[in-house]
DNA sequence: GGATGCTTACTCGGATAGACAATGTCCGAGTATGGAGGG
DNA sequence: CCCTCCATACTCGGACATTGTCTATCCGAGTAAGCATCC
């Protein structure tokens, strides 16, 4: 699993946590949770493919979520980022190797890959109890107060104003 | 997750679906299933550092379970290759990052955390409910027989008589 | 004073290296077998 | 005829290359903001 699934949960946590509707540059998302900036953003990338998050480029620009935190389920946030692509894949070893049986036998699946896929259903179906809503919800409060205070310092010193340098 | 998960599975399978307990090598496992030999001894070795298997040396050697098939779990095979660790490893980067809370406030696990390790729980939990002998007796009729019958054809050419050769 | 256009710097986005683990392969140590020889 | 011993070849077991994916990074295209200018 890798590891971007953590960074982009927490990120998805704070935007939902911060209440207005204001975009959170993947910088500051990064600066925030202490991670590459560069790399995080190949993540964030990956939700907003996925149709979770919506990128707005420019000054003030960043990403927010592109639906209600309550309709974003953790499943979908695996999923943008892991991929679709199932923790066991089946190559039908069964039908390879000497004498093999007709192919009649094989029509239903074999035993192993059906465990196998069942309890990656159980996985998933667990992931999507849980929505990003869920997660600001259970988090203590003053984890939820932090970044808002966060998030008003940004919009504070927001537009880094550009007349001071030049 | 390894692609060895799968062919030790299969190999699990055959071993308990030979009624004698005869030991099978790793070379006529490899050849049943049309895999290489050398990788999959890589493989059968974790499943007796795991005490799933035990090994025999010397001709007529090979692999036999080391107790009853219905006390080996498919969760069992899985974690004996790909080990015990996690999906997610929660790397609590809350705690990194501009003004952390202080300790107090993380006495609690994280809800990402939590969310995925009782995914997780329930994924280990669903490949627990199903043994290998479950497994053998699921597959159809002709699979079983087939295994069967492969596996009386080795003890008949067995110990390759090392007279005819020198 | 208000609208317009330009400069600006900030943002995302994809293309590009490096590190680690999974994959695949090889050869050596150990062992039970099978037969030959001796009693 | 039975026991003992030895040579044998087969087995597992771990050490060694190769590949693919994850990790990490950089630089370019696009954009909205802010200011100067013009009406």
């Amino acid at each position: 699993m890798p590891q971007g699934v953590e960074w982009v949960l927490h990120c998805a946590w704070v935007i939902a946590a911060v209440p207005s509707g204001v975009p959170i540059s993947c910088r500051n998302l990064a600066e925030y949770h202490g991670v590459p900036d560069a790399y995080l953003s190949k993540q964030l990338q990956a939700l907003v493919r996925a149709g979770i998050l919506v990128a707005t480029g420019g000054p003030r620009g960043g990403f927010r979520l592109s639906r209600p935190a309550e309709e974003i389920t953790v499943a979908d946030v695996v999923e943008a980022i892991d991929g679709s692509s199932s923790l066991f894949f089946c190559t039908e070893i069964r039908k390879r190797g000497p004498d093999v049986l007709p192919p009649d036998c094989h029509r239903q699946a074999c035993g192993i890959a059906t465990v196998m896929r069942d309890a990656e259903e159980v996985w998933r179906a667990q992931l999507s109890r849980t929505t990003v809503a869920d997660l600001v919800d259970s988090a203590p409060q003053e984890a939820r107060q932090r970044a808002v205070r966060w998030a008003a310092l940004l919009k504070a010193s927001g537009p880094p104003a550009r007349g001071a340098s030049g």
